[in-house]
DNA sequence: GCAAAAGTGTTCTCTCTACACCCATGT
DNA sequence: ACATGGGTGTAGAGAGAACACTTTTGC
């Protein structure tokens, strides 16, 4: 039986607290692979994509039976900040709740992507420079749908001695501007939540 | 480039507070895959493991190139009782820590199996009946890597409303016999450390 | 001055840790 | 009787949860 294996990789980035995935001609980003599959993803996020630092994670291989050919989907993800993202013209992000794939992809990518969030060097790679609590917290909720209160949640990260304030606040449309913080360099990864 | 791709089976057991891997003909089970992965698998215990109840999980997928050909390793695990295991003369057990194979794969294995063995429903397939306590410290601290003091580690294992005392006693060569234990019928999936 | 959102501190409960002595068995 | 390993309880420290009022901004 004819084989063919793909790389299929996931870059999720937050936008506005919610969660979003790149995509390439509006479909996942997949990769026929014939060559090592580490190999095979390097090369094509320098000839492709146009984002530093990225490294992926493999998270899970699915097959599927098509036509007579085995086709092996091998899943890969980063999650990276929105602004380092030069978005070419095939490539687009959309919401990941409103994205229209096999339910058992999704529910592995969230899965995944709930293990990688509670950690301390993803979150630093997702807000890299400044960011306000309520900002974070907010994706916090919206990802591992739970609610945290304010002052816990604050509490939380400055007793885990990761974030450092600012001397700038936020410009809300409403309400009290937020303080600025930003993640300290890390010197060993915390399990944040 | 031609492409092969294999299913690993590890399968471990705990003996005596070390856990052990299932080898065939001394090698790690491989299983050509020219079907569905999960298909593959499904039909191959059927035929050829004698092993009640056993639910395989996918864990990671590695891939390398021998004389021009790709080769996809994905790798598949479960936990089971030793008693589950009826071993056939091309069977054999031996102790994870001194199986040669490749470190990555061993690391992989080792990772997987810390995440596993903390829940609740992993470890009542290893011991589906009667232990004791000492027995499954041993265990962890050998799997974990830790130290745990006697008294905490019961106390949490009460308090977590888990396990229920039985009316009997191990029989020691050495010192006062322990209490035998049972893990309680699962309602929901704990997580035990 | 009102609505909206953010900042802050205290108390109480619960969990985790550390620790010492006694008990049951085999030899 | 002694060596070995298992069983038990308590006190103190630390973490987590609940909670209300004040502050800053835009309109």
């Amino acid at each position: 039986m004819e084989i063919v294996v793909n790389n299929i990789i996931n870059i999720f980035t937050v936008i506005d607290g919610k969660v979003h995935i790149l995509l390439k001609n509006n479909k996942l980003i997949k990769i026929e692979c014939n060559d090592d599959i580490e190999t095979i993803n390097k090369k094509y996020i320098e000839e492709n994509l146009d984002i530093e630092n990225l490294s992926l994670k493999q998270f899970y291989t699915f097959s599927e039976k098509q036509d007579n050919k085995l086709i092996i989907n091998i899943l890969f993800m980063d999650i990276v900040n929105y602004n380092s993202i030069k978005l070419a013209d095939d490539l687009s992000l959309i919401e990941l709740s409103k994205l229209d794939i096999d339910k058992k992809y999704l529910d592995k990518c969230l899965e995944t992507l709930r293990k990688e969030l509670v950690l301390n060097s993803t979150i630093k790679k997702l807000y890299p420079d400044e960011f306000s609590l309520p900002e974070i917290q907010k994706m916090y909720e919206d990802v591992l749908d739970k609610k945290y209160d304010r002052r816990n949640f604050r509490k939380r990260l400055i007793k885990l001695d990761v974030i450092e304030c600012l001397e700038k606040v936020s410009s809300n449309k409403n309400g009290r501007p937020a303080k600025l913080y930003k993640f300290k360099d890390i010197v060993e990864d915390k399990c944040l939540f």
